[in-house]
DNA sequence: CTGAAAGCGCTTACAG
DNA sequence: CTGAAAGCGCTTACAG
């Protein structure tokens, strides 16, 4: 493989020319001699090594990205939104699925950082888990000594993201859409309550049901999984709890297609006999039968903003914190509660009563 | 930021002798030593530079992706798949999606070779463009000759890839069911014509035909590209050119996915109207309305396999070419043809008639 | 405008 | 078992 030693050598100039050629300085060149050193490079088919520049630099022109799951829309979204980001300034992407294992995300930030990422972007929810936390600490601190941009695009130990959601805002006004629809008793499937995001989203939640005066039960909390099977187990858990509630908020999309699918198998209908909502608008929340129900986060746009966040911190900026815009899509997984239970009110209902539509 | 030198300085030793506690060499270091050392780095928050360490080894543990799309969910399970085997072995993946446009490709493969990247799979189909394929030789080429191991997981300008699935197989036993249900008239949403996989695809829709002694009819064929906006497209081009169509077969789940929310619009029933199929089974497939008759591919298993193989290739080894297996599944979208149109044979249809159940 | 030289942080024959 | 030294492939003050 050509080296900038042969470039330099077949175009009859110093590895030091040919660096200021090749390497894109401004450090002035004679015309001619540029000419030599673009031929030469061309004609061996160089292509400068990134390692050994990268080990001058003290960094790479990678970005890791954190995520939970690559395979997680949500996720794959946010990640092509910084590839597509990074490709333009030409860095490439590593993504590292942690599954939200603790241990298995302190090794890939330790991975990432023994090779010297120019940026880590943890595009996930920060895990409530003090050893991680300590070690994470460490990780940044030392990315940072050696010049690394660090972003988070969720909430975490470090408090609110660089870039973000009001999940908050978000989920309360979703909710706050069923309590206009007539909703009284709105159960909630939460996410692990060990996921700052499920802090977030679970305050939305209560804040809306404060603002409409409702009360707080506990019980209609169900603390399930972010994922497709949560929402199954979930939504099983809450009716044998509470059979009479008349809608479903859920954490995330996820959540709400999986509760989506148990619903269908158990003969509820969704949603005469009871409302389902989501939380993300992944591509495929359109797409369920029925469509849900959801809030809508730009999340290719969140990726583009944080690599853009880290870009700008690499180039000695202090770019501000931001929060994106969400969207309320609402679709047809919402509508207004059955009237008979209106009718009943508070009565306690028959869990047959529930199903009566199978 | 701490390097070998401090730690060897800390610990009273050479650099060498770290390197060799460090490094996990095999040559003998005297125990008490080998603890001092491991004191010392512990006590320095020390991390080896992979970046240097790569320099010297020619190539850095890390392995590249090709992909079309990360939020494709295709393309996301597979990565996944890279992504779990290459921690176990300590390697970081790098996702590239090129939109299969060939110079988007070229870029990514590019920064892959300066990067020195121990391995490149490609896991999206080969791209017909001679251009593009000049300098995949050449980058490849050089990649071998740094060391690296490039793996193909589709077809491609080198033939069939190293790990890969049966295509024409999978999809001659999918449309060799819709012909056991009864259908004469299938037409095929086929994806690009340029893409590799479209060819193979389409050779197992045309073996079908044959061993069931139907003709081919080249308009029944849609040209349209591998993705939800394809299968809207698409289905309705077809229906425009032979509205007596009983089923039509999609070259993967996306355009089949797109198929169908475009035939509800248009009040299509399916299967009864017509059957549709998909191609890969993503995990939405089971979730569309009606739930999706497709092939199964084992996606993740595939990039896991993909990154064995490489591996294996690093190590010295041959590693055998493997073909991974497929499943029919059969769900809702498909069924038998509707019993109007056996009873018109061959007859033309007005187009209304097709659409006779809006 | 050009080049010699030092150095980024490691690993590994080689010598002892 | 340990260490001095060379070298991987670049870039960049520094001198001219």
């Amino acid at each position: 493989v050509a080296s900038l030693i042969d470039v330099a050598r077949v175009a009859g100039v110093s590895p030091a020319t040919a660096s200021r050629v090749l390497s894109g300085s401004t450090h002035a060149v004679r015309g001619a001699t540029r000419e030599r050193v673009l031929a030469a490079a061309e004609s061996l088919d160089f292509l400068p090594n990134a390692l050994a520049r990268g080990l001058l630099k003290s960094r790479v022109a990678v970005v890791g990205v954190i995520v939970h799951d690559i395979s997680d829309p949500y996720f794959s979204e946010i990640v092509r939104g910084v590839e597509d980001a990074a490709q333009e300034h030409g860095y490439l992407v590593i993504t590292c699925s942690s599954d939200r294992v603790p241990g298995k995300e302190e090794s890939y930030v330790r991975l990432l950082r023994a090779m010297r990422a120019a940026a880590l972007i943890f595009a996930g929810s920060g895990i409530r888990d003090a050893a991680l936390e300590a070690a994470l600490r460490r990780h940044v601190a030392a990315m940072e000594r050696y010049g690394a941009a660090v972003v988070h695009l969720s909430p975490n130990f470090r408090g609110q993201p660089a870039v973000g959601f009001d999940n908050v805002g978000a989920m309360a006004s979703l909710v706050g859409e069923l309590v206009r629809l007539g909703h009284r008793r709105i159960g909630y499937l939460s996410g692990q309550d060990w996921l700052y995001i499920s802090g977030e989203r679970g305050r939305g939640y209560r804040r809306a049901l404060r603002s409409a005066g409702l009360p707080f039960d506990r019980r209609l909390v169900i603390d399930a999984p972010l994922s497709l099977a949560g929402g199954v187990d979930g939504v099983e858990r809450l009716l044998a709890v509470e059979p009479r509630v008349t809608a479903i908020a859920c954490a995330n999309d996820l959540l709400a297609i999986g509760a989506l699918g148990r619903l269908a198998e158990l003969g509820v209908r969704v949603p005469d006999d009871v409302s389902v909502t989501g939380f993300d608008d992944i591509v495929w929340a359109g797409r369920t039968s029925p469509p849900l129900s959801t809030v809508r986060l730009p999340m290719r746009e969140l990726g583009a903003a944080g690599f853009e966040h880290a870009r700008q911190m690499l180039a000695g900026g202090r770019p501000r914190r931001r929060v994106l815009d969400h969207q309320l899509v609402v679709r047809g997984s919402s509508g207004p509660p059955p009237r008979r239970r209106e009718v009943q009110g508070g009565q306690p209902m028959a869990e047959a009563e529930l199903v009566v539509a199978t």
